[in-house]
RNA sequence: GGCGGCAUAGCCAAGUGGUAAGGCAGAGGUCUGCAAAACCUUUAUCCCCCAGUUCGAAUCUGGGUGCCGCCUCCA
């Protein structure tokens, strides 16, 4: 199904009719981690939204190729190998290892392709003679530069002239360019900077050495999707230096548009600062998904547009755990069979949500309203009485639900190894028998029916204390009209 | 200093010219042994301030105020 999908483009600044070059395939990069420490919420509102991105455009019907690097090589991690005294290859190999993790927990899927810069060097040194020959850039003391001034639209993306960002720059700026005797110009940036033999490196017709940051973004693109792609996106801190010297070493080169939409997001912010490393205020994804399911962080990254920055705070957190239990709930909706039921399901709520969902997504990928049209589906769920139609309802809204990577998994069989333990001190300390299980669905079962019984002999004191002591363990129990009572996770 | 962005209820957050989505929290009710969940009702005469354009603006224009980001590694 064709959609009508606006896109806002940093380019241009303006939203504009997604218009792939060779539909419906779609050529999509994103820029991945550098691999030197555990990667924090800043990052994994990155990942989700160009997840979410990958996600939809499939949804849509799409044929999409999305490449996220991996940069292994880089000064970070460098010297962070140098302080742990080890070799910098462990550094980077843990941190991927890490950052897949992070992704797989976030039930982010995985990019087609994932190149890592060391896999690249050749093809780096190529792009940088090629650079050279077609004279923007130069050699300078075994460094190579970018020669900004040959590269006329050189700002684009920043939206400000070379003459502008010159005189603009702050004082700090020009006292560091004074430094740089080597640049002809300030905002030259380097493609490959000489190193001392020791250092780690690789040698090339300047010496030895190292690739710049920009230059292998440039140099996976063209191998791996080609000249021109669809879509180039990441945090919006990337836009000015890292995405415009990209456009300039490949657009120079190649005399071609490097991508045709600039898809960038903005940031999380701890007490109205960016999220980031060098403040430290900063969360791991890990030390997040201790206390919140993934589909919680998805509900609460997803429920502002990615354009708009977004507070973290304790309480918006538990406002989002609440948020998506409702959802959840509703994904897990299944009225007693009364009797009669019906094949003749009515599908005009589900194309009543399809209609909504695909107006947001196709506005900017307006996941609020998509998260909106969700909840509007969920109603209808929890009014519905025919099994039938409960069930096929609850299918679709876990597809649709499944397309902004919600899982709506029913988190009451995840009880962990300590919840389990206090569940078996439960049954004990109540029945005379001793627990002979491990198994907590079985612990769960053997405590409702003991609660179950008191009820049925109105001995509501014990009945209560049973819920109030799962209560204190985390634990909901809730009791259905006619029906087994139900429970969950809190 | 240059450039860019943001300001909507107690909190979070859509809406970008036609009279304020949604979530969380709160209030009242139904259901329940009591709860929880679910359901019903309810919660911004108004969208930072001041001018202006318009039949009509939270939405456009101009001017303020406050906050944030980039210009150095950064998602």
């Amino acid at each position: 199904m064709q959609s009508q999908l606006k896109i806002f483009n940093t380019l241009t600044g303006k939203k504009e009719d997604f218009k792939p070059i060779n539909p419906p395939k779609v050529l999509m990069y994103a820029c991945g981690p550098t691999v030197y420490d555990l990667s924090h919420l800043g990052h994994a509102r990155m990942a989700l939204t160009f997840d979410v991105i990958q996600r939809y455009l499939r949804f849509a019907g799409y044929d999409v190729t999305f490449v996220r690097n991996i940069t292994d090589v880089d000064d970070k991690i460098i010297n962070k190998a140098k302080e742990l005294n080890v070799r910098p290859e462990e550094i980077a190999l843990k941190y991927t290892d890490t950052f897949h993790k992070d992704m797989h927990d976030l039930n982010a899927a995985l990019p087609d392709v994932e190149p890592r810069a060391t896999e690249y060097i050749e093809k780096m040194l190529a792009f940088t003679q090629s650079l050279i020959d077609a004279g923007h850039a130069y050699e300078a003391g075994g460094d190579v530069y970018f020669d900004v001034l040959s590269f006329k639209t050189y700002g684009k993306l920043k939206k400000q002239s070379l003459d502008e960002m010159i005189q603009g720059a702050r004082e700090q700026v020009r006292s560091q360019s004074e430094l740089k005797e080597l640049k002809k110009n300030h905002f030259d940036f380097a493609l490959w900077k000489s190193v001392d033999q020791k250092e780690p490196g690789w040698q090339s017709p300047w010496g030895w050495g190292r690739p710049g940051w920009h230059l292998e973004c440039s140099t996976m693109i063209k191998n791996v999707l080609g000249e021109t792609i669809d879509i180039h996106g990441g945090g919006e801190d990337l836009v000015f230096p890292h995405h415009e010297n990209e456009i300039a070493q490949s657009e120079a080169l190649h005399k071609k548009t490097l991508a045709n939409y600039w898809i960038h997001n903005s940031f999380v912010q701890v007490e109205a600062e960016k999220m980031s490393k060098s403040l430290g205020n900063f969360r791991t994804i890990q030390s997040i998904l201790e206390s919140y399911s993934a589909d919680t962080i998805r509900f609460f990254v997803l429920q502002t547009h990615y354009r708009s920055p977004i507070e973290f705070t304790e309480k918006s957190m538990e406002s989002a755990k609440a948020g998506i239990s409702r959802l959840i709930r509703a994904a897990q909706f299944a009225p007693e069979a009364n009797g009669k039921t019906t094949d003749n399901i009515d599908i005009a709520p589900v194309e009543k949500l399809d209609q909504e969902f695909r107006k947001a997504m196709d506005n900017d990928f307006n996941t609020p309203q998509a998260v909106s049209a969700l909840f509007g589906f969920a109603d209808t769920i929890f009014v519905t009485t025919d099994p039938n139609t409960a069930k096929k309802y609850t299918e679709e809204l876990r597809r649709y639900a499944s397309v902004l990577g919600f899982t709506l998994e029913d988190n009451r069989r995840s009880l962990d190894p300590a919840t389990t333990a206090k569940l078996k001190e439960i049954v004990q300390s109540l029945t005379e028998t001793a627990a002979d299980t491990d198994d907590a669905s079985q612990l769960m079962e053997m405590l409702l029916s003991a609660r179950e019984q008191a009820r049925a002999d109105k001995d509501y004191k014990r009945s209560d204390m049973i819920r109030d002591r799962l209560l204190e363990v985390g634990i909901k129990v809730m009791d259905v009209k006619g029906g087994k009572a139900t429970w969950e996770c809190s």
